[in-house]
DNA sequence: CTGAAAGCGCTTACAG
DNA sequence: CTGAAAGCGCTTACAG
């Protein structure tokens, strides 16, 4: 039959290994080498052993177009973070697709810029892929985010948020934002510290709970006043920190510390104090948030809370791994803490 | 027919729009769909309308794995950096992926360390994928990456690097790393500075040429000296920079200047300068490679050579959109050119 | 310019 | 524990 010019025209081979090749070479039929390749219910271990055997020889590997058209699930998973720019995330994101490469996976970056559309634009893009598992940064999404990850059934573990203490069905890996923010004032309080002013940018859901935090530590010390909120809708960048400082100061001369709300503003005020010969910590305290690269190399070096995104990225994989793998997830999240590094500008 | 409950078993659906149902509603067969939809061929004008309207109420979008297992084509780009840890190579990712996910396609990122046993394993998986393109960072591969790309006949761009200008075979798009050396220590030289030192981390590629351009200047000035030339395999940092300005001048008293390989070591050595008081410029000229964030803001602010990552991403990935829909690229290459950024460490 | 048939390389659902 | 049949949703190759 193959010898009928007709039929061979017909075929459009594409010089691939498939399963029927290592099937004929084993001697089994495909559905086994399938089943064996994929460790699926039980085959008999003799059976396996000669596939794997004659898969090794064949030089075969799955084509994982096939694989997801059969099986309506591919091997992909799909990370949405809010920016590249940030050293955050690019952690988060270094950390996660090593762990899911290394379990077979390929990782779909989407970048939503802290804009709720994209990234419900974004997510009904990878939606399409069929993605067998799904990343998000935070959990503030808007209802139709909300609705897409629910109705698509696909596993989902949310990154650097931790859901109310009684949610049980929201999978996260991350810290208390607000703990954290509640934590690095108190030792500004320690210090000695009066007038603690909050400064942000950008006021993404975690700068606001790092707030909420700072609120918390100033009413419980009877020092807080709404005065000392410094809230900037643009992005975080070095200059406007160092613009945020010369303006606080400017304005409320009494100010004798400034939590920042991420490390970008917080080196970019000290930068602009060494230029202005501010004197810190002396004249004002100043501290960031989340330890990046170069904040111990700072003059002086950054008061910072210290954040386990490699950790976030790592740990997050793993337990999309495990629901990917059906398996239940209970605590349905994981708090992996922080910790207050205190160094000389505060 | 479809009531029969055997065949209707039989039946998996996914309950998703097909191509088959959009044909039905449209009145044509589903092949007459799938050339209207893809711009293929001619198709009848007013059989294009009815299958456009008929796609757009039904909200019909194409399964990627169907269309890549028949095409034997994926709609994923795959992209190989060095590492995400350095700001140059992620503002070169954001603008590719922008540029490609505008034009439909899907980013793939590998990360290979600077390690081309890694690069080529990277290369093998996304291979698989049967990307529709690739997009790499750099020229220098082992042969057998070199091999791969080619006998994969996959559309693909190289970043940052150009090849010899006689070259006409090989895409890129980038800068002559060398020539940006040279102008920046040739800027140095017209400061009056008499002992330049060249130091080094990584040594990568890139680094290497930016180090060729270094000694021609010199050996043009005839200044050069192979003890000016400080180059450490380790990896960069700002602790790193710091490093090699305490021993560059303390075995090299009469070192004038220093020229960074990167920023990261640039900013570094002006951050332990300050530690150290060692005043900038006067005793000794800073410069550095990119033009990263915050080299404007370090004190003194850093002289640099500003490189047009984010066009080059963006470019690059231009042209590889180009090469995949079969269009002739002549000259194979674009020039990007640099910018030398004058500003307080020179 | 349009279409019926076959095929891409897997997995699912059923049966034994 | 194993397999023959059908199907996933597209595109290619051929024909008209």
């Amino acid at each position: 039959m193959s010898d009928n010019p007709q039929l061979a025209r017909r075929h459009r081979s594409t010089g691939r290994i498939t399963l029927a090749d290592v099937a004929q070479e084993a001697g089994v039929s495909p559905i086994t080498v399938s089943r064996a390749l994929r460790g699926e219910r039980a085959v008999d271990p003799l059976l396996v052993e000669r596939v794997l055997a004659a898969s090794t020889k064949l030089g075969y590997v799955p084509d994982p177009a096939a694989r997801a058209l059969a099986s309506q699930r591919s091997n992909h998973v799909a990370i949405l973070i809010p920016k590249l720019s940030n050293a955050l995330f690019v952690d988060l994101l270094d950390a996660a697709q090593q762990t899911l490469r290394a379990a077979g996976f390929q990782t779909l970056i989407g970048v939503t810029h802290y804009d709720e559309e994209q990234e419900e634009q974004l997510l009904r893009e990878h939606l399409l892929h069929r993605p067998a598992g799904m990343l998000i940064t935070g959990l503030n999404h808007n209802a139709a985010t909300q609705a897409l990850i629910e109705s698509s059934r696909v596993p989902c573990v949310h990154l650097m948020d931790l859901p109310a203490a009684d949610d049980t069905s929201t999978h996260c890996v991350g810290l208390r934002q607000d703990q954290a923010g509640l934590a690095l004032t108190q030792h500004l309080l320690a210090q000695g510290r009066k007038r603690i002013a909050f400064a942000a940018a950008q006021l993404d859901p975690r700068a606001i709970q790092r707030l909420y935090g700072w609120r918390t530590a100033l009413k419980q010390a009877g020092q807080y006043d709404p005065e000392l909120e410094h809230l900037n809708p643009a992005s975080s960048s070095l200059a406007l920190g160092g613009q945020m400082l010369t303006n606080i100061l400017a304005q409320q001369p009494d100010v004798d510390a400034i939590f920042f709300c991420n490390d970008d503003l917080a080196q970019g005020a000290l930068l602009a104090a060494l230029r202005s010969q501010i004197p810190i910590p002396q004249r004002v305290a100043i501290a960031g948030f989340n330890d990046l690269t170069g904040s111990d190399q700072m003059l002086p070096p950054l008061t910072t809370v210290r954040t386990p995104r490699a950790a976030i990225g790592r740990e997050g994989a793993e337990m999309l791994l495990r629901l990917m793998q059906g398996q239940e997830q209970s605590p349905a999240w994981l708090d992996l803490g922080f910790e207050v590094v205190v160094r000389g500008s505060s």
